[in-house]
DNA sequence: AGCACGCCGACT
DNA sequence: GTCGGCGTGCTC
């Protein structure tokens, strides 16, 4: 603390904007103030909500100083959390304010919740009885206190009753405490029975979230294998120790099976944590995680920066997912700041995946990360058989993109009256569309790339930018009618040629366009009770739910991802059909995988089809290896963005030619195509691949010095992710 | 990131 | 003559 000429008190404040250091603040006299405290401040024209900084306000002159309006009553965020803030705006090269906002995002959430006013009955009697006085003393007889409301609507009378009883002294005013938002989990609930293999590794995470230490825990079961029942006793044991736990999830949103689980073990669910809460719903959460109410928090990445009083355990399941990785303002990567957080904070940390990344298996081949292999389905669950169609020799007839092997295998399935998936990661009828006559192709009129058609909603889409436009009637170049033709496939055209080959069967098509959040809730629902036969879905159905008679699953077109020049591209294909063929055999039924594939001599096929991920594994690294690419070298780059392409390729080119030379870094870009449009902006990427973190850091910060400051609506982000690439 | 200030086109 | 578009610059 300092004090200006005016000896008034200065203390640093950082505020939720993209600030490099804290701004600095006057505390009024007799205001109690510590680092930490969350603070109403006024900025410029309006106030907002900024965190109490550590050490000394930097002096500021004295006209702009301003004094701080209010000390918010709320737990101060605490020392471990600024430092993890300031760690991240270091590491992601992106301003302190910036982060710090990220963990003030529940507005209202800073003033206490106010308690909820409460009836008790009194030993007064009413002067004169009526049948509805009588019911409502019926209900309040024991002794509890209700609400106004809640008193009214069980005794079934008019609230005026109660307000009646309340005026004659019948009733007295207590204030309740605000209802907690979910039970505590009980550690005893439900212990389950494991298998031996269950019984090692729970112990053995047992032992390491039983600790007051940080450890990183890679657990690495086979879908189905348990994985989730064994780090619930890593969560157990550190609830046990009085200690706080986050779990999260790449889509929390659409993993109700996953509380369901929870529950069946703890006897309670957990908060919920992610972008669909509602404002009410989340402040509470926020405040309680900050009481230390609020005993586990099930979320998506966004939880990580929660104001948790005591925490002591992570776990990161499906550890391998991109969707942990956020990629506007902030560019962090949740899985790895969840393993910094927990170094900071001295608690372990436990990444879970059937398929883990490389990142994650170097470092424990490494020995930075313990590993715990959990190689056997559980119980009843048998491993799919999966299968390659080669479809040189089994091709579609004309027309269709079904090879006649799967079409068979459906037929098959729903004949026994069990289901099938089918799964093609494209959304709507086809990806692009042309004209016989004279060639035209729907291009985006903002990006490069092909308008999708989607026939249900009538449009041409852009999957880049959002981009539609309805769907033409005829060609815009050369007006002809009835000559445009869909090109490749997506769900819906396989829905359709489904419908063609199976009638009668009820077809079902998945994809996030079609359904809201709540809306596909439903359908997961319906389609694990038997409501369909055969599922065409996307992405999205290898997420987390489980369809008990699902015993088919066909992957149309298993090359698809690995058609593009990311050098991840293997292990995302490798990750994500794991994932889809994963679903089925959940209920110990034989089940089976068919990959469509035009390459069944590929590693990953090979690795699917055999089994062995650990071979595919050994390459992959060694291919990393040598081409100095993550976790041995570091991919980075830098995102400029700007309203218009001219100018986001224009500044894009101008960073790549004042950029000094470095024998320690490469810099390549920009790419020939906008990387992609965000919200009405133009993104290029310069890309550049050095071999430690520090390095690229230092070399974008003298980049970012030297070169001419950004002018107009061109903006720059920096993603330092070893995740990163495209 | 917000938000106000400021300078040029189509309307009551 | 004003309303309003979003370019520019600032916030302790």
């Amino acid at each position: 603390m300092r004090e200006d000429s005016n000896t008034r008190r200065v203390i640093p404040v950082m505020v939720p904007m993209p600030a490099n250091r804290p701004y600095s603040y006057a505390v009024p006299d007799g205001m109690r103030v510590e680092p930490g405290s969350i603070l109403r401040v006024p900025l410029g024209p309006r106030e907002v909500a900024g965190v109490a900084w550590d050490g000394d306000g930097e002096p500021v002159e004295s006209r702009k100083l301003r004094e701080i309006a209010q000390v918010f009553e709320c737990p101060p965020l605490q020392a471990q959390m600024r430092r993890f803030i300031e760690w991240v705006a270091a590491y992601t090269l992106s301003p302190p304010g910036l982060v710090a906002r990220m963990a003030l995002r529940a507005p209202a959430a800073f003033d206490p919740e106010p308690l909820v006013e409460g009836l008790r009955l009194t030993a007064i009697r009413p002067d004169r009885m009526t049948a509805a006085r009588e019911r409502v003393l019926h209900y309040a007889a024991d002794g509890q206190a209700w609400t106004r409301s809640g008193l009214a609507h069980a005794a079934g009378v008019s609230s005026t009753v109660v307000d009646g009883l309340l005026a004659q002294g019948v009733f007295e005013r207590v204030e309740l405490p605000p209802q907690p938002l979910v039970p505590l989990p009980d550690t005893e609930f439900s212990r389950p029975e494991f298998m031996p293999d269950q019984k090692l590794a729970a112990e053995r995470l047992r032992e390491k979230a039983g600790a007051n230490a940080f450890s990183v825990t890679l657990l690495d079961g086979v879908t189905g294998s348990g994985k989730t029942e064994v780090y619930f006793e890593a969560v157990a044991a550190a609830l046990d120790r009085g200690k706080q736990v986050l779990i999260l999830l790449p889509e929390i949103a659409l993993t109700q099976a996953f509380l369901d689980r929870f529950h069946d073990r703890f006897g309670a669910k957990p908060a919920e944590w992610h972008s669909d809460l509602a404002p009410r719903k989340r402040e509470r959460v926020w405040r309680q995680v900050a009481e230390g109410q609020v005993r586990v928090v099930a979320g998506a990445r966004s939880a990580l920066f929660l104001p948790f009083r005591d925490l002591g355990l992570i776990v990161v399941d499906e550890e391998h997912d991109p969707a942990y990785k956020q990629e506007d303002r902030v560019f962090y990567n949740a899985r790895d700041m969840s393993v910094v957080r927990g170094r900071l904070g001295n608690f372990p940390v436990v990444l879970a995946s059937a398929t883990p990344s490389l990142e994650s298996r170097v470092n424990a081949d490494q020995g930075r990360y313990e590993r715990i292999v959990l190689s056997a389905r559980f119980a009843d669950a048998a491993m799919p058989e999966l299968r390659a169609i080669d479809m040189r020799r089994s091709p579609p007839e004309r027309g269709g993109f079904l090879s006649p092997v799967l079409i068979e295998a459906i037929g098959r399935t729903i004949e026994r009256r069990e289901q099938a998936l089918l799964f093609l990661n494209r959304r709507g009828y086809a990806p692009l569309t042309l004209c016989r006559v004279c060639g035209h192709r729907f291009q985006c009129p903002n990006c490069s790339s092909w308008l999708v058609e989607h026939r249900f909603r009538r449009q041409l889409l852009c999957h880049h930018c959002g981009h539609n436009e309805p769907s033409p009637e005829a060609c815009p170049e050369c007006g002809t009618l009835d000559h445009l033709v869909p090109c490749g496939p997506g769900v819906e055209r396989i829905a359709e040629e489904v419908d063609r080959h199976f009638p009668e069967a009820r077809t079902i098509v998945l994809s996030s366009d079609l359904m809201g959040v709540k809306r596909l809730r439903l359908e997961l629902e319906a389609i694990a009770a038997g409501e369909a036969d055969i599922v065409v879905g996307t992405q999205l159905v290898a997420k987390g739910h489980n369809f008990p008679s699902m015993t088919l699953v066909g992957v149309v077109d298993a090359d698809l991802g690995l058609a593009n020049g990311d050098p991840r591209a293997a292990e995302r294909t490798f990750q994500l059909l794991s994932q889809v063929t994963g679903r089925a055999g959940r209920s110990g039924k034989k089940s089976t995988g068919l990959l469509q594939t035009y390459q069944p001599e590929h590693p990953v096929m090979r690795a699917l089809i055999s089994g062995d991920a650990e071979t595919f594994y050994e390459r992959e690294i060694a291919e990393r290896e040598r081409a100095g690419l993550p976790p041995f070298g570091r991919l980075a780059s830098i995102i400029v963005s700007a309203a218009t392409r001219q100018e986001a390729e224009g500044y894009a080119r101008a960073l790549r030619r004042a950029a000094p030379a470095a024998t320690e870094i490469d810099i390549f870009g920009p790419a020939e195509a906008p990387l992609a449009l965000v919200a009405g902006r133009h993104r290029f990427r310069l890309l550049v691949q050095g071999t430690r973190r520090a390095d690229i850091q230092t070399y974008f910060k003298r980049l970012l010095e030297r070169a001419e400051k950004p002018r107009g609506s061109v903006r720059v982000q920096v993603d330092i992710d070893p995740q990163s690439f495209l």
